[in-house]
DNA sequence: CTTTTTTGTTTAAACGATTAAACAGTTGAC
DNA sequence: GTCAACTGTTTAATCGTTTAAACAAAAAAG
């Protein structure tokens, strides 16, 4: 490993302080530095191939410029996608991003939060687990910047990013049922996740307000483990007996993907026979034989507003 | 914003001095230090609810824990998934991972290196954009721990973790005409990028090897901007004319979920009318109505070499 | 020709940890 | 009873920056 360059090589090259050279390296004291002192600093720096040491400079100055970003899963397309855009928004702002998947696991997003708080991001954006709410509350506690980002918890006053799932659920189902369709089914995970409720409950809405004969087994919640099976089974039962369903409601990108498939090792002719809609896009939606309605989630803006909020708040926290 | 807890306000609280309390909470010393004393270290610890600020002691220790992921663009799924098990390899070595997309620009490429390294990362991952070959050789010189993967530069010598592109290509072109097919089509990125020259030399040596009459605009090399117009007009040629193309091979996934999406379109049955094979593989393609050929490429295991070799270089420097 | 102001630079402490070396007190060896 | 060895802890330097305060020399003011 070569010898790396600090202010002090600078510094006795030039034969100066090491505080001049910081001095002029950061544009300060502008009008009072001697030009060609200030030239030759900068020259030495070039030569040298001088690097600040940001770990140096953020533990003096109690700043990284970095952000933590918790998801539930990085290869997810959802979650990449917004990464993706919060790592442009960052950079924006000359903010570095380090993240790490939860897998949906409180223990595991508990486990990457310190690991982020030790590294003293300046502040979070997460999109966090079910029953997580206790991390949640200690950021607040300790006064940690943060904004929550896809999910929320409605009892813990927090800024977050979401679209209001209960709507779009609500609305998809109308959507549904103003083509026609009155068999409706919905497909999601079993969880305590707010907006996954949401969902489900925009969706049982619509069907009540709707006064639609409503059946019990029509809301499929899928147990955590073994999804694909269950997304099976439950799109079997869904079509089974002689009233079948006529139309179905994916409440993410991931089931749906799945649902597909199955639907279409079934035969099932989409949209004639099954109406379909999905939360979330996916690529793989692309390819489909028949173009799928999804509900789009504005992923662009929700990335640049988490930044925009997280961003503020580190300002007002100095 | 609390307060944050040092080994100081441990130290004071206990009425140690701060060594000792370090030398405790590092589970140094095992022997010497007083039971008592370091029991009441690690409570008051606990109880203050202390957390090591990493990065002063990575100032001090020289070591970060950190290593940089630069890729072309985490929201492509096939750097995503590889980042998801990069995270998860590094995790177990309780390593963090900053990351950036370079979006294929040697610029960008090299303005995330110099944050990263500004940074202190310990080591760094890169799928290097063309063009990039003196940043590369910039780390070597530094020795700056490093692996490249999925790219490397045939003329520098650097450990790297990448499939035989040339072998992959030369086997599914082969595959091709064992099956009957003669006029077999390839579109690709227009690239300096190796792996990509690889895949379509391994093409054209299967065609030549074969003695397959070979026409010169079979192989559509994709000017960068305006892929998705690009591509559909260069399946329009290809299938073009009384002697139409009845096999094609995608470069990359991108370009076949959007040259898929547009065969679709055009009503072409595959594999029937034409048989595709494609690099890398997609979710798109679980949902398309045949089952498609792709060259899946062993991310886990590339991702796990790659942390594995990058570790063992990091020891190597101390 | 003082005194004040301005200019250009240095000094030195600090951030929060680590760690070699020093130190005082106790125990053990002979 | 003396010296060596061990035990438990502290001292103090250090990592590479930043930055308030001090300082000396030169310029301006009176």
């Amino acid at each position: 490993m070569v010898k790396k360059i600090s202010l002090k090589d600078i510094a006795s090259q030039v034969g100066v302080s090491t505080a001049l050279v910081s001095y002029v390296l950061n544009n300060q004291k502008e009008g009072r530095i001697n030009k060609d002192v200030a030239q030759r600093i900068r020259d030495t720096a070039k030569r040298l191939n001088y690097r600040t040491n940001q770990v140096a400079k953020s533990l003096k100055t109690n700043k990284t410029f970095t952000i933590g970003l918790i998801v539930a899963d990085i290869s997810n397309p959802f979650f990449s996608s917004l990464a993706r855009i919060i790592e442009d928004e960052a950079d924006k702002n000359n903010y570095t991003v380090i993240f790490g998947s939860s897998d949906e696991s409180p223990v595991k997003s508990e486990k990457l939060m310190e690991t982020l708080l030790n590294r003293q991001v300046d502040g979070l954006i997460i999109a966090p687990p079910q029953n997580s709410e206790s991390q949640i509350k200690y950021l607040i506690e300790q006064g940690i910047p943060f904004v929550l980002i896809d999910r929320y918890f409605p009892g813990i006053e927090t800024n977050y990013v979401a679209i209001d799932n209960y709507k779009a659920a609500y609305r998809a189902t109308q959507h549904f049922i103003d083509s026609g369709r009155k068999r409706i089914g919905m497909i999601t995970y079993e969880s305590s996740i707010f907006n996954l409720n949401e969902r489900t409950s925009g969706y049982l809405s619509a069907m009540e307000e709707n006064e639609i004969p409503y059946k019990e087994n029509w809301l499929k919640e899928l147990k955590p483990n073994n999804t694909r099976m269950c997304i099976e089974k439950a799109i079997n039962e869904l079509l089974d007996g002689p009233k079948p369903a006529d139309a179905l409601l994916f409440s993410s990108n991931t089931i749906a993907a799945m649902g597909l498939k199955h639907l279409n090792s079934l035969g099932i002719k989409i949209p004639d026979q099954l109406a379909v809609i999905s939360f979330d896009e996916s690529e793989a939606f692309d390819l489909f034989y028949a173009p799928l309605t999804f509900i789009k989630q504005p992923l662009q803006e929700m990335g640049q507003t988490a930044i925009k909020v997280l961003l503020e708040t580190i300002g007002k926290n100095n």
